[in-house]
DNA sequence: AGGAAGTCTTGACGACTGTTCAGAGTCCGT
DNA sequence: ACGGACTCTGAACAGTCGTCAAGACTTCCT
């Protein structure tokens, strides 16, 4: 049944509770066949799998195109309809693979978290000095407003969202939570490698650091060309400050 | 007519563009009877006069119900009948009073900015040394989150719309260019006590303390009691930071 | 007191929303 | 090539939305 499927997608994903929804419809059991008999129950198992990756592929496919719809639209003004227009299927089924609009944007935000997080590993990686690190990290934060102020957009529209929808909040945090991680490890490498010690808090480094872009975004978008080099002379400035108070 | 009682009550708030609706309907001439005799036209200009002051009262209270509202449940959940729930009237009645939904939003969006830029102005007037100027300013920050998160998630909601909706973006960039002349005169008043040049650009001041407190806002309404306190204390930790890389 | 002008209510409108579902279409093991 | 499971469509649903206009109510000048 339609369900099975729905289940087995979902559980890869990793969908561990929101509402638990089918309200009337008795649940048919779940997998049942798979311990009836040994030869039917590997291919079956096998043509399982190979559907339950179909399966999240496509809802994939199709949170990709939403991504894409929420950046373009904002969260307020994005419907179904519009989303499905992104693609080549109808809306309908949207609710094939998504149980309603909700789990649909919560699917987006964790896909967008994993394509977003990774962006300056290789920089920091790769960074042999304090000098080289800041100039690259300031520039890439410069292109990335220049390339992805869409989709860094929504993510804000996102995260705003989480202030008035509780539903939101957690995968909002966690996200945060990770952005940090991912400025902390620049702010942290930098003081490293110029062998000072960082007089910010992680949590502070990124606030500043994502006030700045936030700041950088709206001027850009409203058609400010300078405001990406105005970032990265700002990033350079704070990292140029980070060291203690006290001399090193 | 009631479309010169509303034009009236335009002008009066300063709607200078935006789109001319009345899109079918022939406009009728403006006033024409005020040139009419001599008597006649001091009391009618007095009546009208009332009239209009009485208009834009009530567009005030409107509006002020209107940001109750959007403080609650945030732009994208806001409906013109929720919002008259929390006044007397009817729906009906902001429709007399405002041409459309955007017209409305955008006399809220002022309103708000009106009762917001002054909020640090008597601190920094009453401050006569750098100490007192840092701990009074960070102390009052974080009381701000702490008595007007609701208000300060609308703003940064509005802010945010205005990255996809070009509508909003004149009014959030001039309130965005007074909250920043609002930092930059706690700043560099803080710079001219402590007999220190300032090594930060207003806007970049203004970025770094605006993202302080918008992390500071999302946990404070995601339940972290100590949200506030963190701020004050990386509130003045950018102040301690904020004299030039240069010796003084 | 009469009546015009201003104010507000009420109900309706068309458009759009998320959601459901019967059924058509497609795939694939047998 | 049959048949069942999976996938997708498109119409229909019950709501909600912004907007509007007809009319009742109020106010206040003459």
């Amino acid at each position: 049944m339609t369900d099975v499927a729905r289940m087995a997608g979902k559980a890869i994903v990793g969908d561990e509770s929101h509402v638990t929804d089918q309200p009337d419809e008795p649940i048919v059991t779940n997998e049942p066949q798979v311990t009836e008999s040994r030869v039917t129950e590997t291919n079956r198992e096998r043509v399982s799998r190979r559907q339950v990756d179909k399966f999240a592929e496509r809802r994939a496919q199709l949170a990709d195109a939403a991504l894409q719809t929420l950046a373009e639209l904002g969260y307020a003004r994005t419907s179904l309809r519009e989303i499905a227009q992104n693609t080549t299927f109808s809306h309908g089924v949207l609710h094939y693979y998504f149980s309603d609009k909700q789990d649909l944007i919560t699917h987006c935000v964790r896909q967008y978290e994993a394509a977003c997080v990774t962006r300056y590993d290789e920089i920091v990686a790769a960074a042999t000095s304090a000098d080289q690190l800041k100039r690259e990290f300031s520039a890439a934060m410069a292109q990335t407003l220049r390339t992805d102020a869409p989709m860094h957009r929504l993510w804000y529209d996102l995260r705003n969202q989480s202030l008035f929808e509780e539903s939101f909040r957690s995968d909002v945090l966690e996200i945060d939570q990770r952005r940090e991680a991912m400025i902390w490890s620049v702010v942290s490498r930098y003081a490293e490698l110029a062998r000072i010690s960082a007089a910010l808090s992680p949590a502070a480094a990124y606030a500043i650091l994502d006030g700045l872009f936030q700041q950088a975004l709206l001027h850009h978008l409203a058609g400010d060309d300078e405001a990406a080099e105005r970032l990265r002379g700002n990033v350079v400035r704070v990292l140029d400050t980070v060291d203690g108070p006290a001399a090193p």
